[in-house]
DNA sequence: ATTCTGACAGCAA
DNA sequence: TTTGCTGCCAGAA
């Protein structure tokens, strides 16, 4: 029962792993629209947090497709190696220039109007 | 319970 | 244009 209660319930973490995991391959979102997805608006900080746990997960989330809203990969320095990030995302087609994701909007995948 | 922090976003100077 | 401060929410110490 608590386990169960639990999937639902555990929060806003939760959440924020659920639609990174959604994110296509080769797409990218930011931290303000998932945040707005949840409901939260202006929590995008607590997206970022969220993220920060997320190497916890069992499971692998592709935070390197969620960056901030200029296309910036302001959470690279999260990924052991600064490069990793872009090298993940170049890796699925993504132009990176100065760690400013090119065609951003083009990229871009508003979990919102997706979902 | 109180305080601080945080991978942002928006606005002011 | 770049730099800096504030607001926002939720979790951790």
């Amino acid at each position: 029962m608590k386990s169960e209660r639990q999937r639902d319930n555990d929060g806003f973490f939760e959440k924020v792993y659920e639609i990174t995991l959604l994110i296509p391959y080769g797409r990218v979102t930011s931290y303000g629209a998932i945040a707005r997805f949840l409901g939260s608006g202006q929590s995008a900080r607590m997206v970022g947090w969220a993220l920060n746990s997320s190497h916890t997960r069992p499971d692998f989330i592709p935070a390197h497709r969620v960056v901030n809203r200029n296309g910036l990969l302001t959470g690279k320095h999260h990924f052991g190696n600064s490069t990793t990030m872009q090298q993940l995302l170049e890796n699925e087609g993504i132009i990176i220039e100065d760690n400013r994701i090119i065609d951003f909007p083009e990229k871009f995948w508003d979990p919102m109007k997706e979902l």
